[in-house]
DNA sequence: TTAAAAAATGTGTTCGAACACATTTACTTC
DNA sequence: GAAGTAAATGTGTTCGAACACATTTTTTAA
């Protein structure tokens, strides 16, 4: 199994390395014989050009930015952040520069300010997350402009002329939902979906979560199920109105990370009976599922995320490999008893 | 955010890339002024190698083999080889000659003969699947002799002088099959471990799983459980009676991937309220879990095990990175709805 | 047939780290 | 202070691919 050479491959064809190389890379300036000749021997081995060297040749500094929202507003973010942090580590010594930039998940136009920043750098790629439908359309189109090769994670857009997405199928997370919500309540009883601080401009994704946890049930019928939006600071005053409202709630799925909010609230008025299913594996919601207050956890993986769609880029521009148009990562179930294998060690 | 050479690190100090070579990789033969002189220059800047040069520079044929049993004689072992067979694609650029031997699970002896062979071949590392101690402990001395690296995955010995392990805690496996098999089931219940076709030889790792399994409900308190050992042959003979044997049978665990034999004799026989928790994505068992037959399988992610294990040993031969003593997965759980986001598209 | 142009082919350098080897400087000893 | 030795430092080569540039061969036109 030995590992050819371009100059092992001339000495075989007997010409030169100009000449193989000539060939490889279908640059022409050959002529029908040499080319023949080169050919032949290619054919006979298993030619794998060495990557590091050609990497190494190709040195070049790659800059990529990524942009996400801030996570000390909003705790989700965390361990992207520490994906991040990762890349920075482990692609640094290939020649690869990483940096990040915030905005604040609430203003639209502070996505857009960060992103003209961003352009200004003119980096060789960008990673964001894609909260705003509009405004996102309209900083794509801004890179595309600029050459600059942009990808996505945390939520899908359906956006022309860009692909490179990261993350997880909402519509079938909340499937999976509605799934572990009917194992645990009993038949035919009555379900709420809660999201929590979700305005029309980022609630495309929890719409999708939404969407699927209720096809879930439409399938087996019989089951009521109501949606009630809020916001986080007035779920003390008025979750106990809804509850009271929907006499025999037998569960709760939110849409979000910021379960924990509710079920501090069922913690505290002792409403046990109430079963609860959210997202993410924030030290908040550990602590509930732990208390068997929150029942399930759907784990979105925002650190993989990040950290995958840094290694697509990097691995691009160092490898030439192609970037997946769309990379689906896996919906894992998590209870209090297998939590502690998913957190790192 | 540069990045520097030896050559820059060289001109910033005033001396020449030799001495600056000799400080970073403390060779000696340096004068303390001219080692002052490069420390303070490698203080100031962060100076990391890159990794493709250096890795390029030593440039070698490394060659690994990975040692396994056959996957046509049990289908759980169909993922680890096509593992191999990505490890294979994605490092063979980078002067990595990976190969695979199989040995029959069911001898041990085949065991040491396929690791005699390899030996012979002197590779620099080996990843094999440890099932039988005795045996293994034995090997992997051999290996450790002759200075060959060893990795270990699926399930993990305790062998002195031997780290590196890919796998799962299976203890804890097993009580995450019991958590669920109790939300399944009703209070105080029977339920039944079954172990298919597995001799004492190799039934450390079941045994962990049944231990796992039992303290979970040991720590509940008043349920039943049963252990049944089998033969795949027998089973259409003999469980009826079993099962009988055990009237009131709620839950069925079985501890390795052939559950979907214990699958289809209830789908067969009408038993469809026993409920059965199993392991792996092998298409009988997708099958079975489609139908709800079998309700919850665990993964084993046995394609990622190998990977990974892969993945370790070739980033310690290229960029001398360490390899971790032990390295847990998460244990997935898997329903018929989230099943899909687990398969490979 | 020969000069000029075009095509084909070969040679040499670069990327950055690592290390062998050559050269210079410092230190002993008589 | 000179000769000899040890220590310190600098130079040059290598890994394999990529590509600029130099050289050779072939083709074309006069």
């Amino acid at each position: 199994m030995k590992k050819y050479t371009i100059k092992d491959i001339a000495e075989l064809a007997g010409v030169s390395k100009g000449t193989v190389d000539r060939v490889i890379h279908k640059r022409g300036k050959v002529s029908a014989k040499a080319y023949e000749k080169v050919n032949a021997v290619l054919n006979e081995i298993d030619y794998k050009p060495n990557l590091l060297a050609r990497s190494l040749k190709n040195t070049k500094e790659y800059h990529i930015c990524v942009v996400l929202p801030d996570y000390k507003e909003d705790a989700f973010w965390t361990p992207c952040f520490e994906g991040i942090q990762e890349a920075i580590n482990e692609y640094s010594s290939f020649g690869i520069f990483i940096e990040y930039y915030f905005f604040d998940l609430m203003q639209p136009s502070s996505f857009l300010e960060v992103h003209k920043k961003v352009l200004g750098l003119l980096p060789n790629a960008v990673l964001l997350a894609p909260l705003f439908y509009k405004e996102t359309v309209k900083v794509v189109a801004n890179y595309n402009n600029a050459n600059i090769l942009v990808s996505k994670f945390n939520n899908q857009l359906d956006i022309e002329n860009s692909k490179n997405f990261v993350g997880q199928d909402l519509f079938k997370s909340g499937r999976i939902a509605a799934s572990l919500m009917k194992e645990i309540t009993s038949k035919n009883a009555t379900i709420a979906i809660i999201n929590i601080d979700e305005d029309s401009n980022n609630a495309i994704y929890v719409q999708e979560k939404e969407k699927g946890f209720r096809s879930y049930f439409n399938e087996i019928g019989n089951y009521t199920i109501v949606t009630w939006n809020c916001k986080q600071q007035n779920i003390d005053d008025t979750l106990g109105d809804f509850i009271d409202n929907h006499s025999g709630l037998a569960g709760i799925f939110v849409t979000t990370s910021k379960v924990y909010k509710i079920a501090a609230f069922i913690k505290n008025k002792q409403l046990a009976h109430i079963k609860i299913i959210g997202y993410d594996l924030l030290d908040e919601n550990i602590k509930y599922l732990n208390q068997h207050i929150i029942h399930f956890l759907i784990h979105q993986n925002p650190k993989k995320q990040v950290y995958l769609g840094l290694t697509y880029l990097v691995e691009h521009f160092l490898f030439n490999r192609e970037i997946p148009a769309k990379s689906l990562l896996p919906i894992d179930i998590i209870t209090a008893e297998n939590l502690d294998t998913y957190l790192e060690v």
